[in-house]
DNA sequence: TATTGTTATACTCTATAACTATA
DNA sequence: TATAGTTATAGAGTATAACAATA
């Protein structure tokens, strides 16, 4: 899977990217991010979807049947950014949108059978995405850097 | 009225982001990224520039004085994106655009004095930008990570 | 014919404001 | 009045296609 050398980069003279740009943080990260997301998505679409998709039905399946507030809130996400996803995955079966019979303003949401199944494949998926891209750290290496990120991300 | 206290909802607090979805890679590599590239935003903002911009000029100032498109595979980006990030940073007098005497269909892109200045300025401030971020990490831990960085993403 | 810079256009992702129906 | 879901819209950021000038 060449993914990233692909385009025009490879005939003749090759520009390399600046090495003093390569060196810094916000580039590196950056990039990581890109090309797992880019892993992630190309593995995901053998089962119909994509990185943010199965973020959602993580969300969904986590603690109580969630309203699209809480599962935005849960995501991180706008609540007018939630009704978006949610309109792509009720349209692929793989949610269902139910009024909440104790508040008709509120749609509780959950997942179908093949929601279930979908986020099922979907874990194993990003699982062996994760450890493919992580391939090049041994594997102490590659909990440290885990476990840094962590600290770098939930800190407070 | 039921009292829905769900998950991590105590009053005062924002609902909690689901704790599956923070030990993903995905997850944590794009909340890393976002969070040093607002930070590092607001602290270039004094010198007037953003991030991309900043690269824009390290690149400019790497190596020998490039066309506009050289610049571009630098950078990594479209030749019509290099035009709009031009266009801004001349605006700004921080590069010049000159016709190639050679090759009359090349600008050569170069720094002003302007342009060296806020470079110097820049990357300074990226410097500590970096180094506020790293740290919750140890300074041993800190470089280990920016080592597995560069391992994942140089990678060839 | 091919290439450089440019413009017009479009697409993705996300947010803000306003509308509706409920509470 | 306030809230949940929705719609319309806008703003980054980036890319593709087409065009003029030049090679």
């Amino acid at each position: 899977m060449i993914v990233r050398l692909a385009d025009g980069q490879r005939a003749g003279k090759v520009p390399e990217v600046s090495s003093e740009l390569t060196s810094r943080l916000g580039y590196l990260l950056k990039h990581a991010q890109e090309e797992l997301r880019a892993r992630s998505n190309a593995a995901l679409a053998h089962h119909g979807i994509d990185g943010r998709e199965l973020a959602v039905l993580i969300v969904l399946a986590s603690g109580e049947p969630a309203s699209q507030q809480e599962a935005a809130a849960r995501l991180g996400v706008d609540r007018t950014t939630m009704v978006a996803l949610l309109d792509v995955l009720e349209h692929k079966d793989l949610v269902a949108r139910t009024p909440d019979a104790h508040d008709r303003r509120r749609n509780v949401v959950e997942l179908t059978a093949a929601g279930r199944i979908a986020l099922q494949r979907g874990r194993k998926t990003t699982d062996e995405v994760e450890r493919e891209f992580l391939a090049p750290l041994s594997q102490r290496a590659a909990e440290q850097f885990r476990g840094a990120l962590r600290a770098l991300v939930v800190r407070d």
